[in-house]
DNA sequence: TATGAATGAGAATTCATTCAT
DNA sequence: GATGAATGAATTCTCATTCAT
């Protein structure tokens, strides 16, 4: 291999993953813009400047492409709980960290019944190999925080993320029309929002563990 | 009933009633044979014996047709929930009743990110009141069992519904592909089946209770 | 024939005509308010408080009750022009009449390109022969009016309708978009307003009289 | 264009306006077979050899497609209008002119009723703008013509050609029913054939010149 | 006569994805 | 590699009209 050769590869390789990255930006602003529905394919070549054809190039597919995102939103979620050092704040901050990471609520709500529905299984299997290690990832540094057994630290730590799961729902409907909802109505969805619903229900579940 | 008795018009609020029913019949049936994505307007309406226009006399939509099929099986799994009479077997009684309501966790799992961004506010708001009440009955039966003060129970009962949508989710990924997943992470897919992920997790949760 | 028969006979020739009218008054309503694709048949049987197939006992066709709206409208535009005495004013006094008959010119500018396409043989040719009665008393006044021969009269008249007609359907166009025209077209299109556009016209065809 | 130059790509500008000619081509043809009811985009999508998407990628819509023909076909009654060179004969050639022009007079009679009202905003402000240009072209010639002054020859030709609106109209009526119109109306409606209304029309519009 | 449930034809349209250039 | 023209499957939903009751 020549040094030529090399530093060609090298800057074909580096400029594809700006490419990559320029699409995974756009798309975040079309998602922030007009809602998953309103990212097309089209609107999203024109708005990362390329052209169609180019675009899938990149990308395989319109939900592999929001894999990846969720992929990314997991591995900053992640990040950012490795960073807690108090046990006793792990709800709150757990809660925080989901809120403040960039569509990390709204992709892992879409993940199974919108996303991996439509994705082919080579990009599924990898993205659950990828999550699977931010997983384990996250349950290490539970146990750590809390010294637990593994099997203990895994056992409370699904749970978590089954009711943080169900958290994201319940917080899509409460986003949903702001003022439209009838009175009687609007206490309970109000009720429904992430920041309502999940920390009391982290509390609950790791209060399990005293 | 039958085609031939589908022929008659309804004129009467009971047959009405009855002609509603068998559309949620044929919608299960189709459902069951190719899926949620297997429902068409136009399938349906052949399959429940009814002019296309008919059926819309009675669903206005498919997925407002997916809420009312919600509405029925959440009841139907409340109307479960309430026959449990001993307090230790919570966690199992609930986990086989979501398994045996026919399509509870599937229509679950599917309840916000696709079925109520497709609905009308109208057909949401009704359908977010009834299932209030079902909540408020199957909250007030937990009560009862577990001789829980009101709110206290509410607390324990969202979270158990919390991850039970959790994992209704993840149960949709454990049953895709019988055989096509790689070794590797044949385990990991298969842990996030339903009866598998979800009873250690409401143990857990009921176990804060003590 | 009995007194009883005749009574209740004419009783009930006079309901069926009230019934008539009292569709043909909300169809007018149901025009002005949604216009002319906004009239639909359930529509209409609701606001005249009939059962929809209640509404087909006296009216064929949706385009048949506008063909008798527009025979109506004619006749009230006859009347009108019947009433003109000063020759000097048949232009202005034509324009009014068809701007203050409600209806008439919408009706006029939609007869054979909507309406007439619609409606079946026998329908229409019933209407023409009406419309022709209505043209012939038209021209014989005009005839009077102006001391002419009947062809010359009539040919005047017929060239007079037909610029009538014309302008009927460019008074459609210049009533869209109050605002939202461009500026370059503002003007085209204010001219085309029925009161702009057919005065000078049908001076015009009247000066060929001198 | 044959369909096997369709299939290959439109890439310059020039092969798209000869993919556009070829659709308006196609659609004149289906008009003529099977009347303006008759034409579907897919019919014509078939008809012209592509794709359906293809086609709209062409044509936005079915009225705007229409539209796109009563433009070229009013470019071409134009061209003829220009080409009279003696002003005896103005009434009669317009008359040739308007027959001869294929799909002239139809669309003309459907203009406004029935194209403009299925036409979004854009669209239709573009043809009134080339519609307005073509009509001073056709203004200026007449001016010409008769060596009149341009607002009196603007007068003139707009009564004109309000007169042939209507006359299109009514040419409409005269081509219904070969034969199954009744004795008493066939006078009146044969009266109404464009080649029978339009020139005495004409004549007496312009005799108002003298 | 009145009712209103049932009918059903059908046409428009979108957008993810492919592939000729 | 890049481009963007071409593809086409697949579904929704309306509303005039009919006809069983």
């Amino acid at each position: 291999m020549t040094l030529a050769e090399n530093r060609k590869r090298a800057r074909s390789d580096s400029e594809k993953e700006a490419r990559k990255a320029a699409i995974l930006a756009a798309a975040r602003a079309m998602i922030a813009e007009s809602g998953f529905d309103g990212v097309t394919m089209s609107g999203l070549a024109k708005r990362a400047g390329l052209a169609k054809g180019t675009l899938y190039l990149y990308v395989a597919t319109k939900e592999e492409l929001f894999l990846s995102l969720f992929v990314a939103a997991m591995d900053a979620f992640v990040d950012r709980f490795e960073a807690v050092d108090d046990p006793d704040r792990i709800a709150e901050e757990m809660t925080r960290a989901a809120l403040e990471v960039p569509l990390f609520l709204p992709l892992f709500a879409r993940l199974v019944a919108v996303i991996e529905a439509n994705v082919g299984d080579a990009a599924l299997f990898a993205a659950k190999r990828e999550i699977g290690r931010q997983g384990a990832r996250a349950t290490a540094h539970f146990a750590t925080l809390l010294d637990l057994a593994p099997d203990r630290a895994a056992e409370v730590m699904n749970t978590l993320m089954m009711a943080m799961q169900g958290a994201a729902q319940f917080d899509i409907t409460s986003r949903r029309d702001p003022a439209g909802v009838p009175e009687d109505l609007r206490a309970m969805i109000a009720s429904h929002a992430f920041a309502a619903s999940f920390p009391p229900a982290a509390r609950l579940i790791l209060s399990a563990m005293r």
